[in-house]
DNA sequence: CCGCGCCTCATCCTTTTGGCTGAGAGAAAA
DNA sequence: TTTTCTCTCAGCCAAAAGGATGAGGCGCGG
């Protein structure tokens, strides 16, 4: 028997989830929450084999650091993180934060449920599409950038000219220059948009 | 007593949904599709009066298509799209193809059941968060590209350079520049990246 | 036939970007 | 205490992008 807590914003997956689940002999829900926050709470109280944790939780935390959270409580669940998004970085991050696994939303039922088994007793657990990329990213990891960089690859990707970013960051247009020269070297574009568009795509942003 | 077809590619979604659903009393669920084309076969033969659609369907036809065909049958249900995003302009094409209305996935299931009996007496549904902006949008509609402009626009949201455009699309870089200046004008910004910006933000692309 | 929208291209000029080099200050790690 | 990292800034130069203007060809509907 597998008790489980089930974390997504969206009622309507949350109910989805359950019902699929529950088809399955052996797993108890013992709970759902819409928050990272709920689903820490709810784990300490519950303690949990198994957590099913959405990516994007609206406000507030999300499945990464919710994972992180849960992965340091003493009776520590199983995390399976269980998204619509393939995006590289945050699938990386879901497992160093600690995550069991990263499947997608679009699985059949029956993958869903072996998966959490499999989690369960501790297996990684990978899509089939995901694991060769994610493999591949390990063997080239995406460069790390400094907080600064992140924060100033963000205001790239709204369309902030250099003199609007040093503006709302209060330093020199220069700096601004300096940070973007980086950032460009460690992503390997030689260009704003192609940085604005790996950053997109891998989800370092 | 109101008849539904259930259209998403997630399976877990769909047995969200129903569950959902079938707990409110006057709904009968006559079936699921998890394909634009699966929807439109179904509901020619089981014509329920309202479907509810997702905006993205993996492969195959959009929400969006799909919605068009389905109000091009003889016996048309009202089409209520249920998603996770919220474009502008994919709401606005959805209510121009004909939708009944447009719901975020992440509203309480009684808001879901809500919608679905007013759509079903043809009344337009649209979440409080969107109808403003969807209004907004009315006043001042996104500017129409051309198909051209469109390609450019496209080309230059991966990162591309007005010489690579150039060169992809056969023409000249001076012709490339003629097509942004023409794609900045409409768009009113001054540079590639808040093109790049607004064309995503708005679902123009 | 004419006008209009779309696509094409060119020239000239200004601004922005990006590449390169060098450098100081503070904080953290070795 | 060196070393290293990060953030800060400067100047120079070349390339890319953006603004303005004009113009030819083509197809379509009035």
């Amino acid at each position: 028997m597998t008790t489980l807590l089930i974390v997504d914003d969206h009622p309507v997956v949350r109910s989805g989830l359950r019902a699929v689940l529950e088809t399955a002999s052996d797993f108890t829900v013992l709970g759902e929450a819409a928050t990272g926050e709920e689903a820490v709470s709810l784990a300490q109280l519950l303690h949990p084999d198994v957590v099913l944790c959405d990516l994007r939780l609206g406000t507030g935390m999300d499945g990464i650091q919710t994972t992180a959270k849960l992965r340091n409580l003493d009776t520590a669940p199983a995390v399976l993180i269980l998204t619509t998004f393939d995006r590289d970085a945050e699938i990386l991050s879901a497992i160093e934060a600690g995550a069991a696994g990263y499947l997608l939303k679009d699985v059949a039922p029956e993958v869903i449920i072996d998966s959490i088994q499999r989690a369960a007793v501790g297996e990684l657990i990978l899509a089939p599409e995901l694991a060769s990329r994610v493999l591949q990213g390990m063997r080239s990891p995406l460069p790390k950038l400094t907080d600064r960089e992140v924060q100033v690859l963000r205001m790239l990707s709204t369309g902030s000219t250099n003199k609007e970013i040093a503006a709302q960051l209060f330093v020199s247009e220069a700096t601004v220059k300096t940070h973007l020269a980086h950032i460009f070297t460690k992503l390997d574009v030689d260009s704003r948009s192609r940085a604005i568009h790996l950053a997109q795509t891998t989800g370092l942003i």
